[in-house]
DNA sequence: ATGGGCATTTACAGCATTTTCACACGGGGG
DNA sequence: CCCCCGTGTGAAAATGCTGTAAATGCCCAT
């Protein structure tokens, strides 16, 4: 299934998303999100325990184009990880898997 | 594409790949491979049974050009070897033909 | 027009992976 | 039984990927 949905309302250990509100909250608390932030991190909870490569989630958040020295979807995973450190200290959403792409995990044991 | 199939699992004894997430599992359980190890190992897989030369190999996983003196198919051979036996210890899934190549079997008693 | 916020691109250091190399081993033909 | 050449192995060298920060460009509201 290519995920359920944008009026749907994602959880994932303390986070919330809500993309139909342009919303995550952890721990209740509003994350300050800019909209690919917000659409990045939908993308990768939505697969959420699955690899995704920079190829798929360029396509799904960006739309289609994507060339192999883009480091656009770097940067913004960057940009996730210090918000959700700064939000849920310790924790750690976003794995890296070198020459693949990323994970995401809302379970701290499953890394 | 190459051959049969990126969206296929392809299952060989206890050993279970799946491309499309990037994954090889040993009885369940995740092994730690790089992207040509990956490659090579479902190479083999999709091949299981047949001996395979190194230059198909090479062909297969690294794309064309092959000189006889690059050793590269060996020393990764070498490597899943090591995280195979490691997993999965006293099986033997990657057997080496003198001269032509190496054969994948998933079975121990077709050695 | 200007400033602010966001997106994108670039630069670079650190390190994982990949490739190359040297050497020891051993199977098979003579 | 020996020798030769193909092979396994470990480690060094080269390559390429990733995290981070900073520069640049873009758009909108004022």
């Amino acid at each position: 299934m290519e995920a359920v949905v944008n009026q749907e309302i994602l959880r994932a250990g303390d986070l919330e998303i809500r993309p139909a509100e342009f919303i995550a909250l952890a721990s209740g608390k509003r994350l300050q999100l800019t909209v690919r932030e917000l659409e990045l991190l939908t993308a990768l909870a939505e697969r959420s325990g699955r690899i995704v490569s920079r190829e798929e989630l360029y396509r799904v958040v960006w739309g289609e184009p994507y060339r192999r020295s883009d480091r656009s979807v770097d940067v913004y995973v960057g940009k996730l990880r210090q918000k959700l450190e700064e939000a849920l200290p310790g924790r750690r959403f976003i794995h890296t898997h070198f020459g693949f792409g990323y994970r995401f995990s809302p379970d701290p044991r499953a890394d």
